[in-house]
RNA sequence: GAACUAAGUUGGACGGUUGCGCCAUAUGUUGCCGAAAGGUAUUAUGGUGAGGAAAGUCCGUGCUUCACAGGGCAGGAUAACUGAUAACGUCAGCCGAGGGUGACCUUAGGGAAAGUGCAACAGAAAAUUACCGCAUAGCAUAGCUAUGUAAGGAUGAAAACGCGAGGUAAGAGCUCACGAUAUUCUAUGGUAACAUAGAGUAGGUGUAAACCCUAUCCGAAGCAACACCGUAGGAAAGGAUUUUUGUUUGCCCGACAAGUCUUAACUGCGUCCUUUCAGGUGGCACGCAUUUUGCGGAGCUUUACGGUGACGUAAAGCAAAGAUAGAUGACCGUCUUCAAUGACAGAACACGGCUUACAGACUUAGUUUACAA
RNA sequence: GGCCCGUUGGUCAAGCGGCUAAGACGUAGCCCUCUCAAGGCUGAAUCAUGGGUUCGAUUCCCGUACGGGUCA
């Protein structure tokens, strides 16, 4: 599954204003019913519902290796939790790297998403 | 064995499962997004996919746009010599100076006798100087004045070459011997800087990474450059206001008959104000032409030759990262290893250098010293 | 990605190569007062960092680190 990224400034800035949030130890996640997903929906070829993901990793974090580890590993977590689960779709999802981040493992960041999505209701029954 | 010096290499390999970017071929849809230009798709196969510094952006180039008759001023950069190079502030060799017992290392290393400035404090004086001194003469006497002098003292980072003899009223490169420095000429060696020897001359402090002078070089800005396409009037946030639809009583306020109302919050639309933002494609990944193949690119590797060396010439072979919220991941197994889960670290138009960061391992050449033989 | 600028007590900062480095606010101590305020006196600086030039560097030159600005 490809997941298409939030380009737009104001939609990170919208998320953190109104979404429903989580607070994990590794991760924070930020959701927020996107509006365009049905204009989305038309766009895509196979007409799905899709999740349009958002990753922060601020230079806090650390140099560019570093960050560029911690947003593959953020992605590699994603897809794990979406075999997992069936995740409802049709909507904003913003991760947000904490600084623990740097040293952390895989399995850490997919138990920290299991629970973030159990908590803001996102997995299908 | 110990302590070092210089140069260089490497920066894990193989396999499995599961994913991502780009390219090619086949398949497949004429749909969706957008104002338009334009963008985008499913599956399969194959190929390919981050470094020695990709970093810092300190130099130099290509490339692009603008400017440009020619010359000058201003401004900036560089600074022994000879070479290498497309070019350089880079590199090589070599000379001088400094450091180290040594291998070797460091060195922005033109001009202070073109001019200007500065040299705090101390000291008489910081560049045509005289406080104490040392002499001579006069006054007439605990000394003062004038002249000469710069050996000695004192100050300082720095004080007019060192030392001995002659010389003198006292002294002084004033003269001489020996020595040091600068500079000119000659000879020898070297392409040259320069070195060595001889002869002459000089004693005019330091600072040019102070202004400056001399010689050489430099038009300016950068891929967010630039070229082409398109030209609707957009998107977001905050505030105000009007009207209206719906949702929720979880929190807050009020009312009562206690589950309803009012209110509130959230949300959608319209209008006004303020602020912020601004489309696509190429450039861009080896290119061009093409049937093979050829040509081009400061391209890479190996070999041969030339050169002390930087490097050059020739031949053969190899060529495929090219993203645009930004691809190389994740999880395992085996092997090498003290260790690889664990060094520094992520291409963004390209190249040549420099600088800085770097775990561990390895190679080559060499030095000093101790011990043993 | 490119191009620029800065760094001086806790904060804002001045500083012509010659220091014991101005000043303001704050802060610590002392004095004054019955007490507080105001006032007075005193203290606190690796001049970001490593080299170089110079007799001498916060100042001049080079490198590094950190911070900031800007581009369409």
């Amino acid at each position: 599954m490809k997941h298409i990224a939030i380009g737009e400034n104001h939609l990170y800035s919208k998320a953190y204003a109104k979404g429903s949030k989580f607070v994990g130890r590794y991760v924070i996640v930020y959701v927020l019913k996107d509006y365009r997903a049905k204009k989305l929906q038309s766009a895509h070829p196979l007409g799905l519902m899709v999740n349009r993901i958002g990753l922060t990793v601020s230079k806090k974090i650390g140099h560019a290796v570093v960050r560029n580890r911690v947003k593959r590993i953020l992605r590699e977590g994603l897809r794990t939790v979406e075999k997992e689960f069936s995740i409802k779709k049709g909507y904003l999802i913003v991760l947000v790297a904490r600084p623990v981040c740097a040293g952390a493992k895989t399995q850490n960041i997919t138990s920290d998403l299991q629970k973030a999505f159990k908590v803001l209701n996102l997995t299908e029954i």
